[in-house]
DNA sequence: ATTGACAATGGTATCGATACCATTTCTAAT
DNA sequence: ATTAGAAATGGTATCGATACCATTGTCAAT
């Protein structure tokens, strides 16, 4: 067991300023209800002393932590990593900081994270993923927190959602193929348990060809080690198999894409030409911009920092919190469509 | 200004189980010292009060608030989400948690994170960068807590670093390329600043061609909102130009080899036939594997957890804490190289 | 019966900030 | 000069847990 330094206090910093420790208190919390010269003599103290502020006692007395916690699947392979960003640095902003937890894909571990989450007293939880266990649900409900579900948008949020409509989206790339003369158009998905929001984009897909040509549909289910790159490619070689009259994949996800443009490479099925290719989410690891991907651009930062915003406002100010706040996508064409 | 809720308290869980509030804290953290009996009642009335331990208080009071900060450029398009996973995982096996922040490649945003961090009153610090500021560092130090660097293996760690060496790897995957016959071999890397990893695994590959030949090196200035797979393609473009009798590109990354991988296609060029490449991590969303890409293996996630079991180790193990812990890395043969 | 060792439990002070209310000082209007 | 009202500041209790020390109970050895 190590020891640890001892921290100087608000304490110290008040009496070498000569003030008493609430005004130091306010000149951190609400510097314009402290005068000016006062302010700066504690200013001087705490350079001196080398302050910083502890926020686990002020969390202690003030009931609020200024933490918010968020559970992602995993950020691995993930699309969340830019909304990650989004919510660090808006919170970070006003002052507060995010706990960051994984849950796996795994409805056990991600109940146990949540609940591992309420002992930390956060001011807001953000999940990124449809919860697994009702429990849970219930948990998160009774803990009367302001609960923000992104990237999708349910029709009774626990509280709020900042996302945008998976089924318009996949109901809108596929209408761009076909308007580009495409009659006969697949799918490609991996599936995760309990995940709802390629299963939306699907049913787009199926609602737009809908009476032009019966839906062709590949879902694979999710396995861990496997790249969504591999699903993508073993992907196209099912539509090749199955549908050789294919002329356009609508993938789930730009990895995927990924996937099966290498895959269309190796079979020398030439693209756009012979197959037109779109994918999902304009990912830039994922190269969309260099492969040239024509996509559905989503953007991620905003989406976290609208709900790092969303929840300074449920605190700070007056304005009422609207239960589903829409971030718009755009259909981005490149070379692949 | 909202209401919170009143959350149950250890006195109230106490007081049901018909034991002292002190009782019930062992019950959670030493159960051991518990007659089972005793913690059978505690489990009993946690269960019926629906009581979730308050981290927050127990942190004012042990002055262990079982928390990490970690700082990361920026998570989006970045190497380093496999890591964070890694972290996360194996903190919360041992009742931690993290505290993500991100930098933005911005000396001044780092140091008012790690200010406003060390707000936090972390267990331990873990660092994906190298710092800018030297103010930072100082103060990083004086705070005496266990920092931790990862990805990199400096000469004098701050306290302990977990990773690989750059330079060995950059030279391992260049020896790779002249053992197949590669005579005139470029490198490409996107230059961030202060950022050194990249520069090491640079000057492997110088050490590397050493006498053989001389160093063919494309170096791109990082800017925002351009992906490293068009900074890939450009850098085939410039070395095709200067170079033109090239037969192999070591990229300091995967999205990096990605473009080239792209514009070599666009170019008519084959791979691994006229031009070898290879990459630099095998990042699964860039496709690595699925584009078939030679590549040198790193184990992000690894280096996370290991992390995270250090710090476990440090406070409750007697064990001494390595200065410097070795990840392998690994060259994977695929078909571009 | 006595003692010692150890397991199990509890009482009280304490961690370092903020809430709440009280007090003092200052300004401007009468 | 007087007074109302606002601005600035401080004292004390409090948040909910854990540290520290003290106490009680249990059992085996003498």
């Amino acid at each position: 067991m190590q020891r640890q330094k001892k921290w100087v206090t608000m304490g110290d910093v008040a009496k070498r300023a000569g003030v008493g420790k609430i005004t130091v208190s306010r000149a951190f919390r609400t510097p314009e209800k402290v005068n000016a010269a006062t302010r700066q003599k504690i200013r001087e103290a705490v350079e001196e002393l080398g302050y910083v502020l502890d926020e686990t006692a002020g969390a202690l007395s003030s009931k609020r932590t200024r933490t918010v916690c968020a559970v992602v699947s995993t950020l691995d392979q993930s699309v969340f990593s830019s909304t990650v960003d989004g919510l660090t640095d808006g919170l970070s902003e006003h002052g507060m900081q995010l706990f960051l937890g994984t849950a796996n894909y795994n409805a056990k571990t991600e109940e146990t994270l949540l609940n591992t989450f309420m002992g930390r007293r956060p001011d807001a939880v953000v999940l990124t993923n449809s919860l697994h266990s009702e429990r849970a649900i219930q948990n998160l409900i009774t803990s009367n927190l302001p609960i923000f579900e992104l990237w999708e948008l349910p029709d009774t949020p626990l509280y709020a959602a900042v996302g945008f409509s998976n089924f318009q989206a996949g109901k809108d790339i596929t209408n761009y193929l076909l308007a580009r003369e495409k009659k006969k158009i697949a799918f490609i998905r991996i599936k995760y348990q309990d995940e709802c929001r390629g299963r939306l984009r699907m049913e787009g897909y199926c609602d737009a060809i809908e009476g032009i040509d019966t839906p062709r549909i590949i879902e694979l289910p999710h396995e861990n080690g496997v790249s969504a790159a591999e699903f993508g490619a073993k992907g196209l070689s099912r539509i090749v198999e199955r549908w050789p009259d294919t002329d356009a994949v609508v993938c789930a996800s730009d990895p995927l894409a990924l996937g099966v443009w290498c895959e269309a490479m190796r079979r020398g099925i030439s693209i756009p030409q012979e197959l037109a290719l779109t994918g999902f989410g304009d990912f830039e690891l994922a190269g969309a911009s260099a492969l040239g991907l024509t996509t559905v651009h989503i953007d991620g930062y905003k989406m976290g920092r609208t709900a790092a915003d969303l929840i300074h406002n449920y605190y700070s100010g007056g304005t009422e919190i609207p239960k589903v706040t829409n971030i718009n996508y755009a259909i981005i064409q490149r070379n692949s469509a």
